[in-house]
RNA sequence: GGGCCUGUGGCGGAAUGGUAGACGCUGCGGACUUAAAAUCCGUUGUCCUUAGGACGUGGGGGUUCAAGUCCCCCCAGGCCCACCA
């Protein structure tokens, strides 16, 4: 084929994509008439240029979207930008400019990026975060939450990034390091603000139950990041004190195998009764110095330090067992204190066999003596039956819990309690490129306040510098000095700024309402488009961002806004994109684009230098196992790499991104166009009414088409994007080897044809469009609906299945699909192969499933 | 340590309990071409010399007329959480 007949995809994809966005095809407004239907894909942060996960993102939304609004919803796909946070400020130090211009130039190279993908996106609903009419409405929110209670200031102990020099919350912290630098972190002690995620933990726990369209995975992940346990919480007195230590358990059917109380190191009663011991300071220097790094968690020594006192059994008055302070205590979770039940808890065996701490067994195994005990080598932590436990001897693991509760409560000593392991969520951030949080300190008596509604929002200053470290708005000149809005007096701004996990836990409601000067977003609008139908990212954000999201609902909800209380009813995470590596001799990482193949072996494409090539992992900078979309767009265009990235891999799974793939999505881009120009006399010989009569084959191709429709439909809705594309390219199998004999043929020709550019158009929307234009129609493809299947085409006349002799196929036989029972048992019996395979043998049993199998049992 | 997921050809992957390997990539053979590219046709799970068989979904048991699929026990890999009381 010469070059010219050959598909030209960038003036074609850039022609069809100008022509969308001059007709606005997909700019939507709320339409009480017509079922909606709110796609959404996670926004991205503007760090320059879009990498492969963005264009797996972005295809499978705009799948969704242009399915859906073929299907005839009023499809909102909105898009917008991520824009605040730390990578803005690090590449204004280095290239000495400002974070706001860094970052809506790289806004605009990406929109460019973005919009060669050809995207059925609503861009007049573009949102970027660091807008101050964006961050306007939240500093509102925040003020909203104030003064509702659910966010407040407090001094706490905070996980402090030094090389970004911020505070991180504890999701952030990843095995003791910044989640971003992979620095270890440091503990400090400032004022921090806090939302009250806490307040919501049973209702989030709760709401989970109804996500239903979400990964099994991800509620599994926030399930235990909320972490509901119950237990009971009782005090244990010390001897010779005034004090009482509350510790919490979830196994106070062991009460009785107390042998020691454990304290955090951080605990206020451990300074209080030991400080004044030999060795304290040095003790607890080793318990803060331990545990950051994972190594140093998996081997952790437990060490503990005896405060020389007793405390109590509250049930049994006359046990007295040692305090200890230990490093395997946490102070952040339950009261920061436990009970050493050594028989029965791994640690706490551990801990007493180091210490020579009595070990005594109050749980016996079913079936054993307690001979069991005599050489307990590891803790017994399972069901079983109460010994040397008083009341509750004899009793089962969770009938002692029960009597021990009632026990407890009726003698005053404890309480039954939940607790959750999910804390108040953090949001200060010592840094400039983030939301300013949008309160005066009065000078004359610190008196904390919030700025009035009609003096937001607080802007950020531009004119910063990064001479030094730190907050650049704490050391601003003039920016922090104000006025109390109450008195007029002096006071300070709070110069924190938000997390900037706080933007994207409602930008969604922003597309909403883009225009709307005084509200973040209308109820209205809110009304009518949430929850959103189908949210699409990447799984990294299974807990924090996700769980934000929710808990901002209820918040919002609880300040009179108008919000589901769930934002996202239907979840699907993508799975990563991955690609070889390749590293030279010396070790050093080598782009993919540096490397090529010959004759079965790698090599630098300059110097022709041995590669080797290494595992297939995540694309990553680092490792420079990286290709960059617009190089592939550039060279095989939009559709192609759309293509390619849905057919290849199941979407949740990892998708490995190699040249020969994105090469055969390319081959059949064109041979999409090449068939269609070849049949292009028959499709156009074509009359508008449907012939009476179908040739037999033409009657097949017409059950392949409706199959498609159905299957394509199916697949889509299933997110097994890569099936639909295997049912288009069967359709286009069927289509390009069918030869038209008649009108009727031609027919079923044209409408193969046509359903099959309507299947992929959600795939390949430029070359849908302009097939479908060269069809001969003047509509656009894009306002065209979802092709119907009609029901009676679908099974084809006959059907071919398998028969079975005690189980092993051993023939094939054609039946008519309204063949009988007998007569298909008939035609399996007799068939030649089968009556060798029977071989003179009785026949036992026959099962015949019409349309699946046959199997004769003989023997 | 806990939780979740995944194991199918050379590769990515298909299979409401019913002909295992759809669809594609790669490889091989052929056509077209002076040649190449592109394209088209055929072929491609393994083994047995073929007709035709045997084997085959990580391993071992079980249920069933029939198991990749359901049940039990192992093994391997991945992800998440993790001294959470």
């Amino acid at each position: 084929m010469s070059t010219t007949e050959r598909y030209n995809i960038k003036s074609t994809e850039e022609k069809w994509q100008k022509i969308w966005a001059e007709k606005k095809c997909f700019e939507v407004t709320e339409d009480k008439d017509k079922e909606k239907f709110y796609v959404l894909a996670m926004l991205p942060y503007p760090s320059g240029r879009i990498h492969v996960g963005h264009v797996r993102n972005y295809s499978l939304s705009d799948v969704v979207a242009r399915y859906r609004k073929a299907c005839g919803y009023n499809v909102l796909n909105p898009m917008g930008w991520d824009a605040l946070g730390l990578p803005a400020e690090n590449a204004a130090m280095q290239n000495n400019t400002l974070p706001k211009d860094w970052t809506y130039e790289n806004i605009a190279q990406m929109k460019e990026q973005l919009l060669s993908m050809g995207l059925a996106i609503d861009w007049s609903r573009e949102v970027a975060t660091c807008d101050p009419d964006y961050y306007k409405h939240e500093q509102k929110m925040f003020i909203d939450f104030y003064k509702k209670g659910l966010a407040y200031r407090k001094e706490s102990v905070v996980n402090w990034d030094p090389v970004e020099d911020t505070v991180l919350a504890n999701e952030q912290v990843v095995d003791g390091k910044g989640w971003r630098s992979g620095a270890p972190v440091e503990r400090r002690k400032l004022h921090q603000w806090f939302f009250k995620i806490t307040e919501y933990a049973d209702e989030l726990l709760e709401g989970i139950k109804t996500l239903d369209r979400w990964p099994d995975k991800v509620r599994i992940m926030q399930e235990n990041w909320i972490g509901k346990s119950k237990g009971v919480q009782l005090s244990f007195d010390i001897k010779d004190t005034e004090e009482t230590v509350d510790v919490y358990t979830t196994r106070h059917d062991t009460i009785f195998g107390v042998s020691f109380i454990v304290l955090a190191a951080d605990h206020p009663l451990s300074e209080k009764l030991a400080s004044d011991k030999d060795g304290y300071d040095d003790f607890i220097q080793s318990c803060q110095s331990t545990g950051t790094s994972e190594e140093a968690i998996e081997k952790a020594e437990k060490i503990g330090f005896d405060t020389g006192y007793k405390a109590i059994n509250p049930l049994n008055p006359d046990v007295e067992v040692p305090v200890l302070i230990a490093n395997y205590v946490l102070m952040g979770y339950g009261t920061g204190a436990v009970m050493g039940v050594p028989a029965h808890d791994q640690r706490d065996f551990e801990f007493a066999t180091k210490y020579n701490l009595d070990i005594p067994p109050v749980i016996l195994p079913e079936g054993e003596s307690e001979e069991f005990f005599a050489n307990q080598k590891e803790a017994y932590s399972g069901d079983g039956t109460l010994i040397n436990s008083y009341f509750i001897d004899g009793m089962n693991v969770e009938d002692a819990k029960k009597a021990v509760e009632e026990k407890m409560i009726e003698m005053n000593i404890g309480e039954v309690k939940t607790i959750f392991r999910l804390r108040d969520w953090g949001v200060s951030r010592q840094r400039y490129w983030g939301c300013p949080v949008p309160f005066v300190y009065r000078e004359s008596d610190g008196a904390c306040i919030p700025v009035p509604e009609d003096q937001l929002p607080v802007e950020l200053p531009e004119d910063i510098d990064y001479d030094a470290p730190g907050n650049p708005l704490d050391r601003h000149p003039t920016w922090k000095y104000t006025t109390c809005p109450e008195t007029g007096e002096p006071a300070i701004r709070e110069t924190d700024t938000c997390d900037t996990f706080f933007e994207s836990s409602w930008y969604f409601l922003r597309y909403l309402d883009p225009n709307n000067k005084t509200r973040g977003f209308s109820d209205e609008a809110s009304q009518y488009w949430m929850a959103v139908d189908q949210y699409i990212g990447g799984v990294e954000h299974a807990v924090l961002h996700l769980l934000y999201s929710r808990f901002f609902m209820r918040a919002l909800r609880d300040c009179g806004y108008a919000v589901p209380d769930e934002p996202f009813a239907g979840l699907f995470t993508q799975g990563m994109v991955t690609h070889q590596t390749f590293a030279d001799k010396d070790g050093n990482w080598l782009f993919p684009n540096q490397v090529m193949q010959k004759d079965g072996k790698w090599q630098t494409i300059e110097g022709g230098d041995d590669v080797t090539a290494g595992a297939v992992t995540k694309m990553s900078k680092s490792k420079k196992n990286v290709v960059d979309p617009q190089d592939i767009i550039d060279t095989y265009g939009a559709d192609a790499a759309r293509l390619f990235i849905l057919s290849d891999s199941p979407p949740d799974r990892d998708l490995e991104w190699t040249d020969a793939g994105i090469e055969g999505a390319w081959r059949f881009a064109n041979k999409l166009y090449r068939i269609t120009e070849e049949a292009k006399d028959n499709l156009c010989a074509v009359g508008s009414k449907q012939p009476i009569e179908f040739s037999e084959k033409a009657k097949d191709l017409r059950s392949h088409t409706h199959k498609a429709i159905k299957g394509v439909a199916e697949d889509i809705e299933a997110f097994h994007m890569n099936k639909a594309v295997a049912r288009i390219r069967e359709l286009s199998n069927a289509l390009s080897s069918f030869e038209a004999k008649d009108a009727g043929d031609q027919w079923a020709l044209r409408e193969g044809y046509e359903a099959l550019i309507k299947l992929f158009n959600p795939m390949m929307p430029h070359l849908a469009e302009e097939l479908w234009q060269s069809l001969g129609h003047d509509t656009l493809l894009t306002d065209e609906s979802w092709p119907s299947y009609d029901e009676a085409l679908l099974a084809a006349e006959s059907v071919t299945i398998g028969v079975q002799v005690n189980g092993k196929v051993r023939a094939t036989i054609l039946h008519a699909a309204d063949a009988s029972k007998e007569e298909i048992e008939t035609m399996a019996v007799n068939d030649p192969a089968i009556q060798k395979a029977i071989d003179g043998k009785n026949i036992k049993k026959v099962i015949v499933v019409p349309g699946r199998i046959v199997n004769l049992v003989v023997a």
